[in-house]
DNA sequence: ATAGATTGTTAAACTGATTAAACAGTTAAC
DNA sequence: GTTAACTGTTTAATCAGTTTAACAATCTAT
């Protein structure tokens, strides 16, 4: 137990307050002199400015976009009243006329840790960043069922609150896509029902063969896999390359090698355990996620098998932060992020009208960490 | 090399196939039988509405509010037609003529993997989940330097794109903040300014204070702290208790025993080096958050000290998924999608006029895992 | 029977912008 | 010296709702 000393109680924490000193800088925040805005910040409306710069209204909305049926003259003359009595346009009333919100939605599959997911969180960053490059704010929603049940992804639109939606995390299980097609959209990183719906995904074959031919290459024969949601086309090429690329290897897939790992670090590590037990000669295993990976290492040392000398892992995802797991991942690198930025690039596009099909795949590569090593020969 | 059998190459992967039709569900997506929906879904106006059900727009506005000087039965009759014609107001019209936008905005910090985090993502659910049942969308923006340079901050209140903000991640250091205060507002896990802004925040005091006990309790007197963020109010909760606590357990506070980690796992590690390079005698961590913990956990490890039997570390967070971590870790809990859901509720009280003031302190718990034990005698 | 209160509905003003069409004032062409 | 073609600006309609005040119809109370 910790023993009080008397009157030492409640002290106040000088060294704490030392390190403080020598780290922050200097924090001031005085409230009276901060710039004293005006007290009921009153609306300013189009009108407010027109009549101060003595033009019609819509005069200034023609300065304000840039029509070109204005006058050198009147432009600056205006454009000088507006940021004088810092007018902002007030968007609602500029979308109900002009029919564009400037907004996009991003829907997230119900998962408890949606937000929290590094491989959401990676296309996300892509996304929020080239949103707000080309002027359009974000919603963010999550598509619980009965979310979907009460039509609010069809209200999205409907009720204009965007002009369009990026799907992240779903496949050709979840129907409820097929009711967007008829708006703007793209499906993130997997396609649907052969191609109806836009999408731009990550290239899983070229990874799956990136992976395999590594593996091949340092000579493991008998590899297992742990596969997730087979009803996803991008998932079911990784599942495809891997049994042709042993074919083609000359080995015959054993169905014994297959296990479902439901892309979460559980799922792995069980993955992992069904696939030892049912076949002692593996020798490394493909994992359809750097999550189901860290969790078959995760089982895998515990159970005294080292990784990468009694058995290599290769993940799918290139998360950030895994580069720091003992031993370091040796993984499909995907770019998430860049996936993010064409999406939304690609989304914009065909809302204005500049494309009518949006179907793009991005390239990966294989990042070669300690997680895999030459086959050890008995 | 991987040999390739002539004539199989390229062939279908039916061991693939086979556990695929284990595992999915059969999917049939025909988009002939797809309701078809009326081709050009002429944007159906409140006009409509009241024309086909012969009463004025002012009628059916009220149906549609549930104006209780509406008679029951014309709400039905009205009503009828609205669901008949799948009418949907359009949010834009509303919004502009009530003044309120019901949508909410999250202003994340400027960091590159702010969406990817576990303690915003923990937090984001929270708020997620709330604003949906209260009816409200959800923004998400981040404050990059340019961002507030830019007024757009400010611009999402005055032109309407929100009705409050929800600010994650942010302290003194960012005075942009101040310029929020005569605006629905409110600081999410921190104070501001002794409390000019509304805030939400965990009791980081209690956390600190639980988990120095716990250390304290286990016989350790040599106790390093890692810290991040010595401007934030409540980072220092944590370095006040910290030295309190020793103080009050009759231990003098070594300006060496404290390092900045930076809120990093890599900050973390070359924290962890700093203090076991200042002061040997170190036998406890005390990290502000879970990743430095394992950041310094990652580097005493390679560097040959055990955790917990040479070293106890304990975090802050109680993160998911590291609970897997091995080993795993203790650390003080806090309860990021409780305040998620608070400070939104908060939020919207806030907006509506039933509050005037918010400064809720959400309570911590401590987690014990196997980061700790009892301090090793030599 | 008539004034007063109650109830339900509607007309009209309002929210704050965009934009097509009209309209002056110049300049160019025949 | 008309007519035609441009320019730059304004008028007025429109986007799609909410809300206040007015109004008609019915019900009570005197």
């Amino acid at each position: 137990m910790a023993e009080k000393l008397k009157g030492e109680t409640r002290e106040s924490p000088d060294i704490a307050r030392t390190a403080l000193a020598s780290t922050a800088e200097p924090i001031q925040v005085n409230f009276n002199t901060l710039p004293a805005e005006e007290n009921p910040p009153d609306r300013i409306s189009i009108r407010d400015v027109a009549k101060q710069a003595g033009v019609s209204i819509a005069t200034v909305s023609m300065v304000l976009n840039q029509n070109p049926r204005i006058s050198r003259g009147t432009h600056v003359r205006v454009q000088r009243v507006i940021d004088s009595m810092g007018y902002r346009p007030n968007r609602l009333a500029q979308s109900l006329s002009s029919r564009y919100t400037q907004v996009l939605a991003v829907i997230l599959p119900p998962l408890r840790h949606a937000f929290a997911d590094a491989y959401f969180g990676e296309i996300l960053s892509g996304i929020s960043d080239r949103a707000g490059k080309l002027g359009h704010k974000l919603l963010i929603e999550q598509a619980k069922p009965q979310y979907i049940k009460e039509g609010k992804h069809i209200e999205l639109y409907e009720r204009r609150f965007v002009d369009g939606v990026l799907c992240l995390g779903f496949n050709e299980k979840h129907t409820f896509l097929s009711d967007l097609r008829q708006y703007p959209m793209i499906l993130v990183d997997n396609r649907f029902g052969d191609g109806v719906l836009d999408y731009v995904h990550c290239d899983y074959r070229m990874g799956a063969k990136q992976a395999m031919n590594c593996l091949l290459q340092l000579g493991h024969r008998n590899i297992g896999m742990i596969y997730a949601a087979p009803e996803s086309p991008t998932a079911r090429d990784v599942l495809e390359v891997y049994t042709t690329e042993l074919r083609n290897a000359g080995i015959e897939v054993k169905e014994s090698w297959l296990a479902d790992g439901c892309f979460t670090d559980e799922g792995g590590a069980a993955a992992a355990n069904l696939l030892t037990h049912r076949d002692k000669d593996i020798t490394a295993l493909l994992c359809g996620n750097d999550k189901m990976a860290l969790g078959a290492i995760r089982y895998l040392v515990e159970h005294g098998r080292k990784v990468p000398q009694d058995i290599s892992v290769v993940g799918f995802d290139d998360i950030q932060h895994l580069a720091y797991a003992n031993p370091s991942l040796t993984t499909v690198h995907l770019p998430l992020y860049e996936l993010g930025v064409a999406a939304c690039e690609r989304l914009v596009s065909r809302i204005r009208g500049k494309v009518d099909r949006v179907a793009d795949v991005l390239p990966t590569h294989l990042v070669l960490r300690e997680s895999t090593s030459i086959v050890r020969t008995r």
